[in-house]
DNA sequence: TAGATTGTTAATCGATTAACAATC
DNA sequence: TAGATTGTTAATCGATTAACAATC
């Protein structure tokens, strides 16, 4: 119980919980393994499998309550609670990140968004004012945040990164192509579509 | 040589693909496994590993040629052409998508670009123009394109699958967190921060 | 009861890692 | 030569899958 899960065993456990949370929202009170397979890829067994070392969460020949499952996989995660990001970048990027209720659905509230365009400092994007950019070492100290989204353009990635770092920031989100170098205990998830494609596109053509 | 990679291998090998491409812009003309291993969090030998299951690209002592490399797994991937994308969307998301180098980076090509609002078609965004919604099918099938992505909102994002499926897409890129049903031969890939962000928290928090 | 789906076993395969000789 | 880094081996661990009894 008190163990860490391996790296593979919690991202597929995110996985299950966004599939659960949609699945909740169009109403679904059971969900089969087999259906969350058919989501995310996953094989239905393993899916079994790695639910069934927490608990027996499901009913045979029924399936698993979508509203129970959800709170389970939560415990285990850990991510019951809210969490505090700042966003870097009020462009259409930003703009999108920050009007989008991907992060609320999870608890994840944007607490500061950041710009340099004194255009944009002032105004409100979905219920939150753009802050300076100036004022970001003293605002993520203050707020304890420790999660920063990077929603620059690749030139301006790496000083942003290390604004954030500077300020006490331990997770960082990528979304510019650029390569980070932060310290060692910062990590950095970088998202990129193209690198997903070629993937894709792969399995496609072979 | 004309075996098929596995998924692990072809995901890994479009990172490495990633951080060589950057690597040259940033005018380095060898890199390292452990290089490319910091910016990936891959195992060095893992990574040579991958690597020299088809050829001895690298100098022991020195290290791998950027560009060398770069072109060797580019032949492996078979992503060495030309790609041609639908996006639908035209919001803030899409004007984002579109207007960022990362597809461009490697030689992905946004072919066309779908609205519904009719405000919005007809304009010109990063140098392509907005097509009206409706002429999607035909688009899509004209120019042969396999490849959609989805820059709509969650509630829109079933039908505009359905729609590029229909016309012959074969591979969607989600960017909503909403769940799809498309036929079997049809791969998606759902990009979910939030999910990516609970993850990294759990690593955080433990 | 009949049908469906879980929980679990067992077997296989790929990923991961340390270690180190080869060699630039 | 000395230092660095590849290519490769060997050992271990986790992921994957088929199969099926248990049971709702």
């Amino acid at each position: 119980m008190g163990e860490r899960l391996t790296v593979g065993v919690a991202a597929r456990l995110s996985r299950y919980l966004q599939v659960l949370t949609q699945a909740r929202k169009m109403g679904k009170d059971r969900i089969s393994s087999q259906e969350i397979s058919d989501y995310t890829n996953i094989n239905a067994t393993q899916i079994r499998r790695d639910l069934s070392a927490f608990g027996k969460f499901g009913k045979r020949g029924v399936g698993y309550s979508t509203e129970a499952l959800l709170n389970e996989i939560r415990k285990i995660l850990r991510t019951q609670g809210q969490h505090n990001i700042a966003l870097v970048g009020a462009g259409r990027l930003g703009q999108a990140i920050a009007s989008s209720t991907i992060f609320a659905e999870h608890g994840i509230n944007i607490a500061a968004v950041f710009d340099v365009d004194p255009e944009k400092v002032g105004r409100t994007m979905d219920g939150i004012v753009v802050s300076d950019y100036g004022n970001l070492r003293d605002t993520v100290r203050e707020k304890n945040i420790i999660v920063g989204v990077l929603a620059v353009p690749p030139e301006n990635a790496q000083q942003a990164a290390n604004d954030l770092v500077d300020a006490g920031v331990k997770i960082l989100f990528n979304y510019s192509e650029a390569l980070l170098d932060v310290p060692q205990d910062v990590a950095v998830h970088t998202s990129n579509p193209a690198v997903d494609l070629l993937y894709a596109l792969y399995f496609h053509l072979t």
